[in-house]
DNA sequence: CCTTTAATTGAACATGTGTTCAATAACTAT
DNA sequence: ATAGTTATTGAACACATGTTCAATTAAAGG
């Protein structure tokens, strides 16, 4: 049940031709039919893999929500979470994951780009809350809602950044995140 | 300086034609020949007022969104504003609006539909803070930051709400958004 | 190495897309 | 009503889309 090699170099030059054509165009200007063409792929083979041009894009975008994930994986980084009304921002990789990848996350944030991208990262992130905040549940408050809403409010404020053209830094924004949580008083480093 | 009398009708025209279509089709299955086919409007007359289908719903989302606007405005409604931290919950038409309007936000929440439809509820939620809390400023806090990441926290709610297809009512939304901000102890009605 | 399996190809077809143009029709303003 | 303005139309064009098919090619597994 190896993947097939030809299936494996199919893809890979429809990702490379795709960033290839994302330096002049917008994610909307690419047509299928160009990416085949710079990928030398027969454009029957593209709706073998895939329905629409955004399709291969959101394939490469799993790649960058997934290294958010193992971010915190990083045993260093996974210090003890509190209370999520305590995150600890320091243990908050997404500002400075979001501008590792910034070329990424202005497609990701672009009006014109299926809401699927924006579900992706909200999930990631969501994914995170729920797993270090599940020993902190509330009487009367639905957990799983509750990760809802303080995952998206941290989206929120990405899109504020992006609105901004990303100019904070990631510092910068873990800040506001963490005064923004009340931990600006009583702070424990 | 009148709209003119034939692009009102045009515009109608596509615009009931869209809902006609999105009773039996997604709305990425919609094409442009088939909506002027349907609204009996020449494909080229089209291409004069938008670029693509996903236009047309979007002009007539914002009346939607217009209306979210006005239900705030209601002078019954709009009682005195406290820190936003204590959100009066009755104040909140959100989640009554969206449930309103819920054939129309199926689509604003599905995965292929343009970011752009997000964009504009979370702007019309923000530009609603912004105006109700601009007397609760913080130091140390960009208050329009953190009306996005509150206005973006409430539209996470939406979003899992959306997820178990808006199975709670309205009034079960608003009870948990009240206890998220710590509105269970202390209530004041 | 050789057979089996399956991905890829190229070609074709109907339809949709995006644009242009002169001709026509419908609206506005006087 | 009439003249002037402008939206709409229909036709045509090159190109993109989505699908099908038999022929070919490359990989997997023994």
């Amino acid at each position: 049940m190896k993947p097939d090699l030809r299936v494996v170099k199919t893809k890979r030059a429809l990702h490379e031709a795709l960033v290839e054509l994302l330096k002049n165009h917008s994610l909307e200007q690419v047509t299928i039919s160009a990416l085949c063409r710079v990928a030398n792929v027969n454009r029957g083979t593209f709706y073998l893999h895939y329905a629409r041009v955004e399709d291969v894009f959101e394939e490469y975008f799993q790649e960058i929500t997934a290294d958010l994930a193992k971010s915190y994986e990083e045993p260093y980084r996974h210090v003890k979470l509190l209370n999520p009304r305590e995150l600890e921002p320091s243990t908050i990789r997404i500002f400075h994951h979001v501008q590792t990848y910034v070329d990424f996350y202005r497609i990701v944030f672009s009006k014109n780009v299926p809401l699927a991208y924006y579900y992706m990262l909200f999930d990631e992130v969501r994914k995170l809350l729920l797993r270090d905040t599940a020993a902190h549940k509330q009487d009367e408050i639905d957990h799983e809602l509750f990760c809802s809403y303080q995952a998206n409010a941290i989206v929120g404020m990405i899109i504020h950044w992006a609105e901004h053209d990303f100019a904070a830094t990631p510092d910068e924004m873990n800040e506001q995140l963490a005064h923004i949580l009340r931990l600006d008083s009583g702070r424990r480093v």
